[in-house]
DNA sequence: GCCGGATGCGCC
DNA sequence: AAAGGGCGCATCCGGC
């Protein structure tokens, strides 16, 4: 039994509130308190809040140390919604949604603002920030009503609640931060890059690999500026088009090996050195700006900081505080499995109903034993890849998991044919850019001219350069989606899972969760993360006997995970 | 001086 | 071995 309660600011910084009853309907009058959080402390018996924005209203509450157990997102699932509906690029504001209820002009959405170094989220107010809360409940009313007729109401149902707790973990996440030892940061640097010169420029490391570079070339380059090192190549007789790492490795010439070290090294320096450190860091901890469903297929971004491409090497500067650890779970082959249960492809599901390693299970059931070579079979398959070893396995694949190859196919011809695709719970994929519509082109999504008449319908072999891009980014969307609706499910469980202990969820990253805990704790929090992928397999695809076990370590450092 | 595109690489 | 999907971000470069 749900208590839903609706909230939204009022200008002069009071808060209207209104009870809802269980069929989302108003089930009393509004009632204008004068504090944002006290109104929420006060009920403790609600069980989901329904407001405008959780990125408006979550973070004033966490400043306070209020905590809600779910929320239902109006804005989000606006988003959400205008997408299943095909309606991708309108606006999508709650002020929008009433005016397409209203039948009035429709306000364009505000312009995203970029984040900046340590700023404390005082989110833009966009128009309707203070949409009263009679207008919010006849758009959630509305909303209510759209989601009956989804393709499949209870996954649409599922999606929008998923979405919305994943808002509140990241709302969380951003505040508490993942634990960051500045100290170690720099003896890393150090270690790495060598001393740093008066003047910001290269340190000492660095200036030394660009003088072995030179002095291979017999002239001075620059290995930071691609034009000149493709230059030096060609003037030593050797062409490359660019300069990328899979290109230049393979060449024979004394300037290869500084050359790469010196990219690897330059890319630590500007992305994740000093500047960044004392940029992003602050008390012990790195607080990137997370947000759910920030790209197309549901995964998560970040805003700043680069917090989902933290490298390798830097992980040794993620340390837990003293007497705590950090449990970090990342989940075992989560893709073809997510294939698997979203196909029901039979041979599929019986590999993917082991804890075992899947790719070896595929492996030994068409590839004669091969991991690597079923990996890159499997992993091609989803991507829609064109060329190489992957191509020539995938007839073999097809052979043993037909329904599985055949569900990313026909995602790929409806791709191609501009038709909407949708993850298991209802997350669209935008139709392609054509005549009049760029909405799709600024979401990133393979656009281009128009087919040729007579040219649309999907025929193997003579489809455009644009609509293959297509086909491959639904073939894909199908399923890094439908991994991420599974993955919002999981932090949800994890998250209640969690609420009653010291334990902190501090970072996501697509398939990897990190928790930060008292070392007694950390067990429970192993224990806690498997039971929160079981149930969240269940709660998204169903009856299945598809399994989603997790790597887990349990360690003071991030580095020493794998 | 601002801005968009291209390049390249970090992560999954 | 070859170059499929999703991102963020720093830098350079050319156009205005």
């Amino acid at each position: 039994m749900t208590d839903r309660w609706a909230l939204a600011p009022a200008e002069d910084g009071g808060v209207d509130v209104a009870p809802l009853g269980p069929d989302g309907l108003p089930a009393g009058p509004v009632r204008r308190e004068s504090d944002l959080a006290g109104a929420v402390r006060s009920r403790p018996e609600v069980t989901r809040w329904v407001w405008r924005s959780t990125a408006e209203v979550y973070p004033r509450l966490l400043a306070t140390g209020v905590r809600v157990e779910r929320c239902y997102d109006i804005e989000d699932a606006e988003t959400l919604l205008l997408g299943h509906e095909g309606r991708y690029g309108e606006p999508r504001s709650a002020a929008a949604a009433l005016a397409r209820l209203r039948g009035g002009p429709v306000p364009p959405d505000p312009p995203q603002r970029a984040a900046e170094p340590g700023a404390q989220s005082p989110l833009f107010e966009p128009a309707g920030a203070h949409l009263p809360l009679p207008d919010l409940l006849a758009v959630y009313t509305e909303q209510q009503r759209r989601h009956q007729e989804a393709a499949h109401p209870d996954r649409m149902r599922l999606l929008t609640a998923a979405e919305s707790a994943g808002m509140l973990v990241a709302a969380e996440m951003n505040r508490s931060g993942l634990p960051w030892s500045a100290e170690v940061h720099r003896a890393l640097l150090h270690e790495l890059l060598g001393e740093r010169y008066a003047g910001g420029g290269e340190p000492r490391r660095l200036a030394e690999l660009a003088d072995e570079v030179s002095a291979a070339f017999g002239r001075r380059v620059r290995p930071d500026l691609p034009a000149d090192v493709v230059r030096a190549f060609a003037q030593a007789g050797i062409k490359v088009k660019s300069t990328r790492r899979w290109e230049i490795e393979s060449v024979d010439h004394p300037a290869v090996a500084p050359l790469l070290e010196y990219k690897k090294l330059y890319r630590i320096w500007v992305a994740h050195g000093w500047s960044w450190l004392q940029d992003w860091v602050r008390d012990g901890r790195f607080r990137p700006e997370f947000l759910a469903g920030g790209t197309v297929t549901g995964r998560w971004v970040t805003n700043g900081g680069g917090g989902l491409q933290i490298p390798k090497v830097i992980r040794r500067a993620v340390v837990a505080d003293p007497g705590w650890r950090l449990v970090v779970a990342d989940a075992d082959q989560m893709e073809p499995r997510v294939l698997a249960a979203i196909s029901r492809d039979a041979g599929l599901m019986e590999v993917a109903g082991r804890d075992s390693d899947l790719y070896q299970s595929v492996s030994d059931r068409a590839f004669s034993g091969d991991r690597e070579e079923a990996k890159i079979a499997v992993l091609g398959a989803v991507y829609g890849q064109t060329s190489g070893d992957g191509l020539k396995n995938l007839a073999a694949l097809r052979r043993r998991f037909p329904k599985a190859v055949a569900y990313v196919d026909e995602a790929a011809r409806a791709g191609e044919e501009g038709r909407l695709v949708r993850t298991w719970l209802g997350r669209t994929c935008p139709p392609a850019a054509g005549s009049g519509e760029d909405t799709a082109e600024e979401a990133g999504i393979p656009g281009g001219e128009e087919e040729p008449e007579g040219r649309s319908g999907w025929v193997p072999g003579y489809a455009s350069t644009d609509s293959r891009a297509r086909g491959r980014f639904a073939r894909n969307f199908v399923v890094q989606g439908s991994a991420a609706d599974w993955a919002l499910l999981l932090l949800a469980a994890l998250r209640r899972a969690l609420w009653d202990m010291a334990a902190e969820l501090v970072f996501f990253q697509h398939d990897e969760v990190i928790v930060h805990c008292p070392a007694q704790e950390a067990e429970a929090v192993v224990q806690a993360i498997r039971d929160s992928a079981a149930l969240a397999g269940r709660l998204t695809f169903g009856d299945t006997p598809v399994r989603f076990p997790f790597t887990a370590a349990v360690v003071e450092c991030y580095a020493d995970a794998k």
